[in-house]
RNA sequence: GGCCCGUUGGUCAAGCGGUUAAGACGGAGGCCUCUCACGCCUCAAACAUGGGUUCGAUUCCCGUACGGGUCACCA
């Protein structure tokens, strides 16, 4: 069989050659050490934590070293793309603060080393698909769907290994250039194959995370273009990582197994490995035992429902990289305020076991930094969610932008900064009582408070309220009163002897809270009084009159 | 089923031959306190299992069990 003859006759469109291709994408010129990596998510429509997490590792990898990170678009596989995906990703990974520096974007490509969109790189494929045909490691296989099938249940009923391998590949590998000629001529399909070897040899390769990953030499006839002429994941990962210089391939586990196919090409180009980090695969908890995140059952899998709660940004990453890096969360304790991207993030650090995703520990990590951030810093996170979400509240942080910014700011001076906002959505609702709008009495009035007495106690305090005390002052007025009508100026002697009062300062202060709150739970009364202003408390406080 | 990866408290995990086996979330109790939140203190809670190697194994090796992944013209 003459390859250079098989090699024109499957590829006769081809001209340019390898070399032509190391001249259009040259090395790199970085710096000494710096890694170039990225992400290539299939436009399915659906983005989920995964994605995000390994883009964190991929990002912070590249820039921590001064390299390059880019975008991907894996859309080899014509059948499974949705319209708009690509715009979905791209705003997935925005949100959550993602930056590319170079890849596919919106309306088409930035950076040298495109196009970063699988499909448009169709020729160059075929280059490579034809220099494997010219060297003997690739031909074409004209076996139909049903063929395969036979094969497959021939070897189920042996107790064989299945696929395409020796034996099995024999037929399509022994095709005459005539024979293919006339099947070519016949417009049957066919896809290029890879001529594997089947072999004992086995070889190691050192993976970032996992350390020396040992199998056996690829021995599958492993399918490289489709029918349709464009590749299947194992042979586009390998030219395109080679030609946009990745120097690290940061990927789920579930890619271990396929790679021997991988390692197989990049000797078969000649062409160094890349340093391979497969990453655990996030797994959640069904009953007593863990499994897969499915983006069937687990609507948190999706970054959309992340968004959709309104989890911020930072806390996401803070959440993700604690779960990447364990010394993360003593490093964030040693270094608070400072931007998560200056933790030194290291790929041994990381665990080759799947986490569990912990929504109860992604809430406790989301209070604290939502607790450090600048009041107007969250305000404005807040109000970019409610833009989308929340229309209506957005409104209202326009107006009372002024009071919303001293809403947010309750707590925040003291040295043990108040945690009472979790994500935008449940912000939203614990904003409301500043606002007379969404105001509401949500709990009833301490009943250890009579009404008379009630009565008493509101146009008393309204009388010697003076809204420019201090709180210090403040506090005094309203223990002064408490005692006055007969009630514990501390709880614990309340506690202690009942009888001897008509209850304590929690329930007179419950009452200015509800009044002012419509809550029994709510900041510091005089912190509230002071953000709402001195008209609103006193409206609200003549309505127990 | 073959191959691959993994296994320290409920969860995330430190540990890298000799430790009272860290820490965080969650749970329980307490303190602080105008409620709540915060903060602080205390408690319960773990090396899957059987063999080796070794003076000594959570740590190294082998087997077993369990969990996960993968076996496509999907990525």
């Amino acid at each position: 069989m003459d390859n250079k003859e098989l090699a024109r006759l499957l590829f006769p469109d081809v001209t340019l050659t390898m070399e032509d291709m190391e001249a259009r994408y040259p090395a790199r010129a970085l710096p000494e050490g710096a890694c170039v990596t990225r992400i290539g998510p299939s436009p399915t429509g659906f983005v989920h934590l995964g994605n995000l997490y390994n883009a964190i590792i991929a990002e912070r990898i590249a820039h921590q070293s001064g390299g390059v990170f880019f975008l991907r678009i894996e859309d080899t596989d014509n059948k499974r793309e949705v319209e708009g995906a690509v715009d979905i990703i791209i705003n997935a990974m925005g949100y959550f603060g993602v930056r590319f520096d170079e890849g596919a974007v919106s309306d088409g490509d930035k950076g040298d080393y495109g196009p970063y969109r699988q499909r448009q790189r169709r020729e160059i494929y075929h280059v490579y698909a034809k220099h494997l045909v010219e060297i003997g490691l690739a031909y074409p296989c004209f076996m139909t769907a049903e063929e395969l099938d036979e094969i497959r249940a021939k070897q189920e009923a042996n107790k064989e290994t299945t696929g395409i391998y020796g034996p099995y590949a024999e037929a399509s590998r022994s095709l005459t250039l005539e024979q293919i000629r006339e099947n070519l001529r016949q417009g049957k399909p066919w896809v290029l194959r890879y001529r594997g070897t089947v072999t004992d040899e086995r070889f190691t390769v050192d993976d970032a995370i996992r350390g020396p990953q040992n199998n056996v030499r690829n021995y599958e006839d492993f399918v490289l273009l489709k029918s349709d002429g464009i590749p299947t994941y194992h042979m586009a990962h390998v030219i395109d990582d080679h030609l946009m210089r990745s120097t690290h391939i940061i990927r789920g586990e579930e890619w271990l197994p396929s790679l021997p196919k991988h390692v197989e090409l990049f000797r078969a180009f000649g062409w160094p490995l890349p340093i391979y980090c497969h990453t655990a695969t996030l797994q959640k908890m069904e009953g007593a035992s863990k499994r897969k995140l499915s983006k069937r059952k687990d609507p948190e899998l999706a970054l959309a429902y992340y968004q959709q709660e309104g989890i911020c940004q930072n806390a996401v990453w803070e959440f993700l990289l604690t779960l990447l890096n364990s010394n993360y969360e003593e490093w964030r304790l040693a270094n608070p305020g400072v931007s998560y991207l200056d933790f030194p993030f290291s790929l041994s650090k990381m665990s080759g076991s799947g986490a569990l995703v912990d929504l109860e520990k992604l809430n406790d990590v989301s209070k604290s930094v939502i607790s450090a951030m600048p009041a107007d810093e969250v305000y404005r996170c807040l109000l970019d969610w409610c833009n989308v979400y929340n229309q209506p509240f957005a409104g209202l942080l326009t107006r009372y932008r002024e009071r919303a910014l001293l809403a947010l700011n309750v707590g925040k001076n003291s040295a043990k900064p108040r945690k009472d906002l979790v994500n935008w959505k449940q912000a939203c609702d614990f904003l409301r009582f500043y606002f007379d709008e969404t105001f509401q009495v949500e709990d009833e009035l301490p009943p250890e408070i009579d009404e008379t007495t009630r009565r008493t106690f509101v146009a008393r305090y309204l009388e010697s309220y003076d809204h420019g005390d201090d709180p210090a002052v403040w506090f005094d007025k309203v223990k002064a009163l408490t005692a006055e009508l007969g009630f514990a100026v501390k709880p614990k002697d309340y506690k202690k002897n009942p009888e001897l009062y008509k209850g304590s300062i929690v329930h007179t202060t419950n009452l200015l809270r509800i009044a002012l709150t419509g809550r029994a739970n709510a900041p510091d009364i005089w912190e509230v009084s002071h953000v709402l202003g001195e008209e609103v408390v006193r409206s609200r406080l003549e309505k127990l009159l």
